[in-house]
DNA sequence: TACATTTGCAAGTGATTACTCACTATTAAA
DNA sequence: TTTAATAGTGAGTAATCACTTGCAAATGTA
């Protein structure tokens, strides 16, 4: 990974975050990356290529997101865990982008990419019957719902509160 | 409203449902509605004044839907009457658009619309405080979060089972 | 009828789009 | 040091973009 295709990935995840894929022009992408057009095109083949390279790239974070919390046995962990996993996309400016393109994504290109969530349904499934729950894969889909809304508004509502509202929820998954 | 004003305003609502607004050229909206493109700015002005014309007759339907919401006594009944908004946004084609839209168009302008969904808040933190709920403000703000992931799933999740999640969540909040 | 307004179209406009191409600079093995 | 590959540039390209203009047809109104 040259230093000049690092500077393209990282000004690129920022524009299609702020603006949108679509809306953000490989032109734009190119000076905020102080590099030629062209270059653009050497790395990455197609402005979709070089979407599809950072989306690949969020993939592997969400993998590396997801393995903590299939692996822990306390179910009580797993859902708290979960529900950091807000936290964790709120960590640094990159980060935020990050996951604010991974959620706007979605909608432009209409791919939820339910095979990625699939690990995490399952462990949380796991969670919930352990802890008693009478409907636990009916309850691990609501959570996985209830991520997507904290999402949607950690990202669109102004003075979201995040805090105030993932520890109301904490408290009433405390069993 | 002549004939062809209203065919402009039905190709382009579908058109930006399905492939967004800066995806979809005027071309486009004009082809689909076989229609001169300049009829479009003859109308609308702008591709902009076209959406503003789009999603100020969604927030009338938006507002139509909550009145009935809001002038409900029973709090149990504006629960499910909230949790059915998903349903009549599923009632024909041009409805389904119509919310996807406004959907979608929420992540490509980062707008919320905080304003639309206050009036439904206080509805539920109403409902919530006549059923005895605790903290009933946080749980009508948890509900809106639920009501977005529901949204989010609907509209992007294949094969989502809607009546099942619903159902579920109906019979969670059935005191 | 006469006149004014609205509705509509075809053929433009300059700007911007994603992408290509010919070429040079740098790096790294042989 | 020669050779080959990779990294990088800058000036193109045709196509598409939102939008404008001039003029004709339809419609309303007195």
């Amino acid at each position: 990974m040259t230093d000049k295709k690092e500077k393209i990935l990282n000004a690129a995840l920022e524009l299609f975050a702020q603006d949108g894929f679509k809306a953000t022009s490989t032109n734009k992408v190119a000076r905020k990356a102080g590099v030629s057009e062209g270059l653009i095109f050497r790395h990455f083949e197609s402005k979709d290529g070089l979407l599809q390279a950072i989306i690949q790239e969020g993939e592997k974070r969400a993998k590396v997101l997801f393995a903590d919390i299939v692996l822990e046995h306390d179910p009580k962990l797993v859902i708290e865990k979960t529900l950091n996993i807000l936290f964790n996309m709120m960590a640094d400016e990159t980060a935020a982008n990050f996951w604010k393109l991974q959620h706007k994504i979605k909608w432009e290109t209409e791919q939820y990419g339910e095979h990625k969530v699939e690990p995490l349904i399952m462990a949380l499934t796991n969670a919930f019957e352990k802890l008693g729950v009478e409907n636990p894969q009916m309850e691990a889909k609501l959570f996985t719902l209830l991520m997507d809304g904290l999402a949607t508004q950690f990202y669109l509502v102004k003075e979201f509160d995040a805090h105030g509202i993932v520890s109301y929820i904490k408290s009433k998954y405390r069993f």
